[in-house]
DNA sequence: CGGGCGTTTGAACGTGCTCAAGAGGAGTGG
DNA sequence: CCACTCCTCTTGAGCACGTTCAAACGCCCG
């Protein structure tokens, strides 16, 4: 695995208590102080990735969760035939490698969609902690379903219409979680990696892109998109993720 | 909520420990029979629940967890043209609502296939539990992480024939987990659920059926399905299954 | 500066949808 | 117990959306 540098966390000046993706991680939502920094002592090391590296492939064994500081990541599986069928994006909040828990076995790849920043979080050593502080364990649970939750909107379009409007408004409504505006939302994907992730062909997303655009519900330049007309998007697509 | 009929689980003789589906629910793999004991001292009630009705419906308050002792049931919610649109089937030992613990809130309608028995699991009385013990906690994350995984594999293919062959393939893996043989695998969804469930039109589904059933690959009659080219199915879906 | 990747656009084909209609089966009420 | 209704399954025909194939361009990165 080159390129991955991993470095004492305490030296990066990283700390759950300031960290701004705090909210959406592990400690969102604690108020005690000691619970937030027993999650913090559990996190001794962070990753540096730089793009396009892994941050695991498929068929490893897996000992840690990781969660995103900064940047983003993709997981993938590949087919058959050799394509790369996306299953998720990772944004700054976000954890990874929680399906790979059952058998301690990661069944997809994850790598870097820009250079990123990670933190880990070994598995062992966490669950003392949720058994010790009940709102430790119950944010835990939390996330859990809210994943599973993110994960099921965002394939139940039917039309290639709907899964890209759907798309963008789940990725739109994370970044709002995210403190960004809707001038500034952040697209570090491909166009093929989305089609990759929807399951339709690239010039497909592409076309639908380009008609977003001239109807100006969407703007995209330089991997940052500005939402112009939210009432179109959401009408366009099928998930009502009430951003008002 | 009507025909929902609450037992006290004493008077049932329900019990974890002689559960045939014991090992693929939240008890499973547990080997301490104190763990299992205070698990199963949490599920005070079990419901019975005749086909067609519901278990709870969207939008209302969750306070339990479900675990399916016999029948099935589907998971669904309504667009805003009023399709049913299908997000999961539940079988025995599968646990219902996992979804709605970060809010405690049903985004989705649950209505059971045939006649069903369910395991009431207070959530609050679970949490304890998980504290006292590290194998219930371990155990109820696994299934958490077995159910976005679930989740994940049954919509990965792009073509009609794809999806309703890793469909079936899910089904037929998650039945042989549960003892059934491949001459026996059941089906108690109707097409139009699988149409619903897989986004694909209900007549589509039909003509594939059709087509399985001519090139004797499956066989089914009454509900029950019989896995005849096993080969054949896994070639016509994406996913690797390994059921040899 | 060259190569490769990502994006853009066009044209033709084909899968799967829509609409339509009928048969079979289960459940309900008289 | 039968008749009626509704739901599910089945099959056909035409159409449309999205794919496939092809080609060209811009741009990032080495």
């Amino acid at each position: 695995m080159p390129n991955k540098i991993l470095k004492s966390r305490q030296s990066q000046a990283i700390n759950c208590l300031d960290c701004p993706s705090r909210p959406l991680c592990i400690t969102g939502g604690l108020v005690h102080k000691t619970e937030i920094e027993e999650v913090n002592d559990v996190i001794m090391n962070s990753i540096t990735l730089k793009k396009q590296k892994h941050l695991f492939h498929a068929h490893t064994s897996m000992k840690n969760i990781y969660a995103v500081y900064s940047g983003s990541c993709k997981e993938y599986w590949i087919d058959e035939n050799g394509n790369e069928c996306l299953t998720n994006f990772y944004f700054p909040g976000d954890l990874i490698a929680l399906e790979s828990i059952p058998d301690r076995t990661n069944l997809l790849s994850v790598s870097a969609l820009e250079d990123s920043e990670l933190c880990v979080l070994p598995l062992n050593e966490l669950y003392p902690v949720m058994q010790k502080h009940l709102n430790v364990l119950k944010r835990f649970i939390a996330i859990t379903g809210n994943k599973m939750r993110n994960d099921r909107s965002t394939k139940m379009g039917v039309t290639a219409n709907e899964r890209v409007s759907d798309f963008l408004l789940n990725i739109i409504s994370r970044m709002l979680e995210r403190n960004q505006t809707e001038k500034n939302i952040p697209l570090p994907m491909s166009q093929l990696d989305i089609s990759n992730y929807l399951g339709i062909a690239h010039e497909t997303v592409n076309r639908i892109f380009k008609n977003l655009k001239d109807q100006e519900i969407i703007k995209i330049e330089n991997k940052m998109m500005t939402l112009l007309d939210l009432d179109e998007l959401e009408r366009l697509g099928r998930l009502d993720y009430s951003l008002k």
